[in-house]
DNA sequence: GCTCCCCATGGTATCGATCCCACAAAACAT
DNA sequence: ATGTTTTGTGGGATCGATACCATGGGGAGC
């Protein structure tokens, strides 16, 4: 029997019943010692605790999951974790569930619609108790809530087409058009946009704040899409730059384009604030570094990874998934260095 | 009946037994025409197929795992996604294992031995397949093959203290050597090594090649291992600047020393590589864009990743946990830029 | 035409933990 | 002293999919 015992721990893991056998107690309670909801007697509890240790057994969340109807884990896709935004987000959506004792299931959808649809239907066959999202493509992604079921998902960092889904945002419209104002502020009337194409709900948004500012101020639109190359973003620059109204100031959709931007400033030796300010939208770890530094709409984006999630638990604990979701929209704040011509020594921040 | 199936339907998730049930036919035939591993006859397998569409049936992949003893997820843990290096690494891992058809469960030690541990354990519970790791310290970390028991584990960037664990690494000592013999070429003689504590695996590795670099051509050592903070390094970088031995040439032991470098070098006024040449430790995103660009070590970062993971499927499809466990030392790339002193207008990479 | 075998399919037990119910003993009330 | 409640504990069913074994029908070979 002993020799069985022995045996069986080294062969595979040891399970309740054999906690329970070693500690001359029933299945039952050994699970109730573990999950401490129900009383038990002090002297069985330490029997219990005894076998355990003796055994090594750790509990299985498989089955546990599988016999309660609670996987304790949430998913989370978004488009890749080779862009630092994203990967910020993630440690945030990550943080949060650890704290709350649920594991995360990590999974990327290259920004593709089908891979995304794929993802979150491994998802669902996983079981998971709720998803936290970053879409791919409003205008293309195939996630509706009816595919969910009673599974509560949180779209954020762009809203998702049906409205049942809840979504965390930042001010892009806002951000950007306050960044022009202050551009405006330092008395630039040719102001330009450089972006990638549309398509994205973030960089669109940006685009009509600065549509908005550059209209209200009555000054002219000026604006490029193509910045989804550096060669593309070069020649648009250098052609932009050498008319007789080339623009004295530039506001970019992201670090992406910010980084073809800067790279395309650096081969044409235009100085910057000098001969053109510069302004960005999302702020990146080495932008009060490179000089000169960077003047940018900062996004909270812990915040935001954090709110999601959290939402995403009110959801879970409440068990509704309502017929209209929430849409919170977080603030952006202005990061003013000295790309734009400000002069501070030190980042001042306007909320 | 109808009925039935129709509140079924809605009220809790369909299960295999509702589409055996529908089409007619037995679970296990069912089961059979979802893995595909055994004949069923056409007309069978159409009836099943109908009856799955019909119910929008989804197998319940934590059931599978559960009877399976094999969860196909495998678990990784990193100490932070923050640092783009590390997000990175977990962007190849789980490329890897979507490849595969598994599923990542992810979570961060914060550097922490202890969270580390306890994640650790965490995987183990949910019974993942195999783990890949990016260790904490390696003097503290509690990770001992024993506590894995026969669950394959890999270890990357940094290694483990039990020989037993896989291993994948990069040449960090013969990438800092191969760079100083670098900037010795360049005619330098005073070359400093900024970088952080030494208490990692990776930063004492490449400061022992910077070391072996300079005693090989005979040079006088100068290292400082405070960059842990802005203020530090801007403190030690000021002081070092001042004396008659000022270095004139600079190698960094990772990103994060490069970052508070590069800062101390803009507010000090210093010109590189006029003044002062640069070279860091593991390449990133704006290395080349900002001005001079930089010249670094580029690590494999993503090929670590991958690699470390196919190693893992490898032991998890073998089923193997050998004692003595891979060591596998993935060579890294020189990148000459400008703030060395090379005058390439585009890079050169040195393999 | 008969036997034998193979193939497609179904029944049943099982993975490990938990929920529901039952039951015994102790504590309390009358 | 007897009935009633409380408390601690155990037994059995169960979650959904799959492995093993059983079985019936059809085709091949003599």
């Amino acid at each position: 029997m002993k020799q069985q015992n022995r045996v069986a721990a080294v062969d595979r893991k040891p399970t309740m019943n054999d906690v329970a056998r070693l500690a001359g107690v029933g299945a039952m309670t050994v699970s109730r010692v573990l999950s401490g909801t129900v009383r038990v007697t002090a002297e069985t509890r330490q029997r219990v605790e005894t076998a355990i240790k003796q055994l090594k057994y750790r509990p299985n969340e498989l089955a546990r999951a599988f016999r309660g109807q609670r996987s304790h884990s949430i998913g989370l896709i978004l488009p890749s974790l080779y862009d630092p935004f994203f990967a910020t987000c993630a440690h945030a959506v990550a943080t949060v569930a650890k704290e709350r004792g649920y594991s995360v299931i990590l999974t990327m959808s290259n920004g593709d619609p089908d891979t995304e649809y794929v993802e979150a239907e491994h998802m669902l066959e996983r079981h998971v108790d709720g998803l936290v999202v970053i879409p791919s493509i409003f205008r293309q992604t195939r996630l509706t809530r009816s595919l969910f079921g009673r599974t509560p998902v949180v779209a954020f960092d762009r809203p998702l087409p049906d409205p049942a889904f809840d979504v965390v945002l930042v001010q892009n419209t806002a951000g950007a058009r306050r960044m022009v104002e202050h551009l405006i502020e330092h008395g630039h009337e040719r102001i330009a946009y450089m972006g990638l194409a549309r398509s994205l709900f973030t960089i669109n948004a940006r685009f009509l704040g600065y549509r908005r500012a550059m209209r209200d101020a009555g000054l002219k639109e000026d604006s490029f899409f193509g910045c989804e190359s550096e060669e593309n973003t070069l020649r648009l620059l250098a052609e932009k730059l050498k008319g007789k109204n080339a623009p004295t100031a530039i506001l970019t959709s992201n670090t992406l384009a910010t980084r073809y931007v800067l790279s395309s400033i650096a081969h044409l030796g235009v100085r910057v604030p000098n001969d053109l300010a510069f302004a960005g939208f999302d702020d990146f770890d080495l932008a009060d570094v490179i000089s000169p530094p960077l003047t940018v709409v900062r996004q909270p984006t812990q915040e935001m990874g954090r709110v999601a999630t959290n939402l995403l638990f009110d959801r879970i604990t409440r068990g509704e998934t309502p017929h209209l979701g929430s849409r919170i929209v977080l603030p952006v704040e202005i990061v003013l260095r000295r790309s734009c011509g400000c002069k501070h020594r030190t980042p001042v921040v306007i909320h």
